[in-house]
Order: structure tokens, then C-alpha cells, then sequence
DNA sequence: CTATAGTGCGCC
DNA sequence: CTTCCGT
DNA sequence: ACGGAAGGCGCACTATAG
């Protein structure tokens, strides 16, 4: 019987991970270790953690606590080195605290394992705890290693962990049984299945001409992806995560179970009902689905059939899905679709879907199949964004990649009643490019008012257009609004902060 | 005991 | 969810 | 094609002030 892995193990080949650049040598590495554990449990966990997944549900910890239980645990390591076992253990152990003295027992025991831990030991299990490996591969790359170890086709075992929603499943079943192994893993109701996602489009012909010239436009919505799974009298919900949230969807699940099928897989947009007044807001979509207050008005909008009467429609083209779906629901329970040819034609699907209310499209290929966890070029989504000029409150000095540059930008709209005044609207570190992250270091600093910690607020000078998908209620910042998915399109120097965005003109450029 | 603050989480 | 960049 | 840099919201739960 062999020895138990040693986290240890899996920690060296972190760090060796994290030292390699090239993503081929990374992968190598990986595969070296994978094809040294023998025991299917210790592939699995050391698969799973260099993957960044837990394979638990959440534990309760996060930064707060994760240091609380760094500075808790004594300099020197003490007792047997942890074994990747024990990681799990401990895992399983955190997953079951509840209730009074929760995060003392939390820390106690996450104390007792980074006690007998080394330093890089420690500095593994906190960023895996936190989600913060850094080691520039997960999920994919670590699915290319194991095919190498384990001697499986690629693909075949990439498919086999989306149609199956679960790497450890398939871990343990290659390991044990070899690659024959991975024909098992096919679509099954009631078991989720990673969702295909839509890439985004450019211009608005441009996507045409990629998806071949023709395409099917659906309305994008703006809502919450929900995957419902029906076998006999069985239904499930589950969430774009694969989080089930059966519980708290009572209406999707009475909804399901009306349809006149046995077994059947949709996918779909959870929305507020679509009344005169448009859709919900996310927002209060948000509230509702939480706090399961699901009959009153949680609709829905499918726009796939993955699987029909135990039949698999993953590998069928989209148009064959489309087809089987709107013979299945009635016309109410599905997004509305149209064929466009040209660009005059995506104009007006899109035209109509944000008249509607709703976020823009999503171009379909016609003869695609069902990419399951891909984000592939067959769907890709287009969205109408809207442009502001706010001006540069502060900024914050970055992690990891970006350290040492000035980044997430504090963002201020102009003040109607006030005018040498700005309002705080949001935060935002995307569409920065290198160089304009040299050139906010450098000029930032000279205009500081004041540092705390890692934040440098500024006078308000630089005036920075900003796209956005919108605006939000907001109770942290003090004009009551914040931006959705604010991103930075360039600076612009040629304009001063009185020609900043105000704070009212910026309510009401997005509903 | 209730009101509020802090934390973790999972949606977009 | 979002964008850009290096591998 | 992937991974990583971080936004902001609202909930549930625990901790803590009064």
C-alpha cells in the first residue's frame, strides 16, 4: 500500500507551476505529478486543487478569517506533515460549522492544519481557500495534463467533465477503470451540465459575416441562467455555477413538471415577469431569487433543449434544438427569435429587443452544436453600450500583475448644484491598457490629496470616457447610483472636468 | 432582547 | 458579469 | 483560448453594541 500524498507534493508543483511562463511547460509539470499518484482519492484532490476548486461546498472562510488564522498560527511548523487527506478533511470539517462561536471554531481549526504546514504549504491553502492560486493555470490546463498522465484522449475527457459538471467524478473513474471509463460520462437529467457561453461581438456585421452570413437573433436578457432538469416526477434548477437552487424556484420546478414529457434538459433566462413596464431590474430580479420569493413573478425564457426524452440534443445543430424546443413549450416559455441575413436585419432584431428592454442580442449560429462549457465564436451576444465622460476621483495601487501601477480608477460624475464638485459613481480597472497604466503612475501621484493604504485620491482633474451597461441603485455611494460593468474607452485630455458627465444627465442614460 | 455592522457568497 | 494582454 | 487583474449588488449568517 503506498504512503498517503503529502500536500507537500502538490505544493512543489505549484510553485514550479507558477515559476513556469510557458503554458506547455506548465502543463508538463503538472503532468509529471498527476502520473505520480497512484491512489485515485490523491489524483482527484491534487486535480481538484490545482484546479483551484475545494471539492466541498464553501466553507465560510474568506480574507477576513484566512488572516485572523495566519496571524493565530505559531512561526514554527509542528507535528506530521499534512497529507493532502487531511486537507480535505479539515475542508469537510470547516464546511459543517453553523451557528454562536462559527468563526472562532472556523479559525481554531484552520489553525490546527497551517500549524503543522511550512511556510509554501500555508501560502497554498490560504489562496486556495480565498480562490487566489495565481499560478496562471486551472481548470483547462490542468484537463490537458491529466490527459497526458492518465493517457486519455483530450477531448474525450474535456467532454466528459462538462457533460458531467464534475472533475473529480471523472478523475477518480479514469483512474481506476482507465479511459474506457469516460463513454459513461453522458448528459444525464437531473445530473448539471456546464453551460455554453456566448463570446462578444463586435460590430454588428462583422459578427454576421463570422457566423457565416446567417444567424438566428434572440433577445438577451437580462436575468439569471437557470438549467432545469425533469425526469418523471424529479426536477432540479440549477444555476449557471451548477449551484442547485431547486429549493427557492417552486415555480420553475411547477412549471417543469406541467410540460408533457418525462425527461427533458432546458436551458433558460430566470426573468421578472415582462409586464408593460419591461423586465424586472436585476437588482430586484436578484432579491427575489434569493430570498426564494419565487411564485411572485419569476418567469422564465428558455432558448435550449439539451436533452429530450433520454435522448441527448447536445450534438445536434442549433436549429434542430430550436425546432424540438418551440414544439415542446408553449411560445410564452420561449425567447423570441428571428433569422437575420444582413445587417439591416440584426439592426432591427436589435432595434426591437432593446425597445423591449432588454440588453441587446445573442447571434446563433444555425448549425452549430451545443459547446457545453465553451465560450465558443457560435454565440456570440451583442450589447449597445453607453459612453460618459467622468472624471478621475482616485485610484488604487494594484496586485499581483498589475503591482507597482496605479489602477481601478475612482470615478466621479459632475455635481448639478455644485459645480467645482464631483460624486462618486464607481470603480473600475477594465479596458486599461498597459500604457495607460505608465502613464495614470505617472501622473496621478502629483495631483494626490491624500493616501490611505493602498488608495491615492486625486484632484479632480483628468477627465476619462467611460462605457457602461448601466446604472444601479446604489446605498454605498453618495449620488445613490453606481455604474454596472463600468470600463475605460481612453482619456481625454482635451476636455475639463466642467465638461464632466453630471450626476443627473448620468441617471438618466441608462434606465 | 433587538438593531446594526461585518463577512462570505454567488449573481450579473 | 466585464476588458485587455501575454503565452 | 485561457487566466488574471478587480466592480457592485443583495442576501444569509454571525458578531457585537446597547
Amino acid at each position: 500500500m503506498a504512503e498517503p500524498a503529502l500536500l507537500l507534493t502538490v505544493v512543489e508543483t505549484w510553485r514550479d507551476v507558477r515559476a513556469a511562463r510557458a503554458r506547455l511547460e506548465k502543463r508538463d509539470r503538472l503532468a509529471r505529478l498527476f502520473a505520480s499518484l497512484p491512489a485515485p482519492e490523491d489524483l482527484r484532490l491534487a486535480a481538484l486543487y490545482l484546479s483551484g476548486e475545494l471539492g466541498r461546498p464553501p466553507l465560510g472562510v474568506g480574507g477576513a478569517l484566512a488572516g485572523e488564522a495566519l496571524a493565530a498560527t505559531p512561526p514554527g511548523t509542528a507535528g506530521p506533515p499534512p497529507t493532502l487527506q487531511d486537507v480535505d478533511a479539515t475542508f469537510a470539517a470547516l464546511g459543517q460549522v453553523a451557528g454562536a462561536g462559527a468563526n472562532a471554531r472556523r479559525a481554531e481549526l484552520l489553525v490546527g492544519l497551517l500549524t503543522r504546514a511550512t511556510p509554501p504549504e500555508r501560502e497554498f491553502v490560504v489562496g486556495l481557500v480565498l480562490g487566489e492560486l495565481r499560478q496562471g493555470a486551472l481548470g483547462s490546463l490542468v484537463l490537458d495534463a491529466l490527459a497526458r498522465a492518465l493517457e486519455a484522449p483530450g477531448p474525450a475527457l474535456r467532454r466528459a467533465v462538462m457533460l458531467s459538471g464534475s472533475l473529480g467524478d471523472v478523475v477518480l473513474a479514469v483512474r481506476r477503470e482507465g479511459h474506457q471509463a469516460l463513454d459513461r460520462f453522458q448528459l444525464t437529467p437531473l445530473v448539471p451540465v456546464e453551460p455554453m457561453l456566448a463570446s462578444t461581438a463586435g460590430a454588428l456585421d462583422e459578427a454576421l459575416t463570422a457566423l457565416g452570413g446567417a444567424a438566428a437573433a434572440e433577445w438577451k436578457l437580462d436575468g439569471i441562467r437557470v438549467q432545469v432538469h425533469r425526469k418523471g416526477d424529479d426536477v432540479r434548477v440549477f444555476t449557471r455555477s451548477l449551484r442547485d437552487v431547486t429549493d427557492g424556484t417552486a415555480g420553475l420546478v411547477a412549471l417543469a413538471r406541467a410540460l408533457p414529457v418525462d425527461s427533458v434538459v432546458l436551458d433558460g433566462e430566470a426573468v421578472g415577469h415582462v409586464d408593460e413596464g419591461g423586465p424586472l431590474a436585476f437588482q430586484d430580479l436578484m432579491s427575489r431569487f434569493q430570498t426564494g420569493d419565487a411564485e411572485s413573478g419569476l418567469g422564465v425564457r428558455f432558448f435550449d433543449v439539451l436533452s429530450l426524452e433520454g435522448a441527448p440534443f447536445v450534438d445536434r445543430p442549433d436549429r434542430e434544438r430550436r425546432a424540438a424546443l418551440e414544439d415542446l413549450l408553449p411560445s410564452g416559455l420561449v425567447i423570441p427569435r428571428r433569422l437575420v441575413t444582413d445587417p439591416a436585419g440584426v439592426q432591427a432584431a436589435l432595434d426591437e429587443a432593446l425597445a423591449h428592454g432588454h440588453e441587446g442580442l445573442v447571434l446563433k449560429a444555425l448549425d452549430a452544436p451545443y459547446a457545453a462549457g465553451r465560450r465558443g465564436a457560435n454565440w456570440r451576444k451583442l450589447k449597445l453600450a453607453t459612453t460618459v465622460d467622468l472624471v478621475i476621483l482616485g485610484a488604487e495601487w494594484g496586485h499581483g500583475r498589475r503591482s507597482g501601477w496605479l489602477s481601478n480608477l475612482h470615478l466621479g460624475a459632475r455635481d448639478p448644484d455644485d459645480p467645482g464638485r464631483f460624486v462618486m459613481v464607481g470603480k473600475t480597472f477594465k479596458g486599461l491598457t498597459d500604457a495607460m497604466l505608465r502613464e495614470l503612475t505617472e501622473a496621478l501621484p502629483p495631483l494626490a490629496t491624500e493616501q490611505t493604504g493602498h488608495v491615492v485620491l486625486v484632484r479632480p482633474e483628468r477627465v476619462v470616457e467611460i462605457a457602461f451597461e448601466g446604472v444601479q441603485r446604489s446605498s454605498r455611494y453618495p449620488g445613490g447610483v453606481a455604474l454596472r460593468f463600468a470600463r475605460v474607452k481612453r482619456f481625454r485630455p482635451d476636455k475639463r472636468p466642467a465638461d464632466a458627465t453630471t450626476l443627473d444627465a448620468l441617471r438618466a442614460s441608462a434606465g
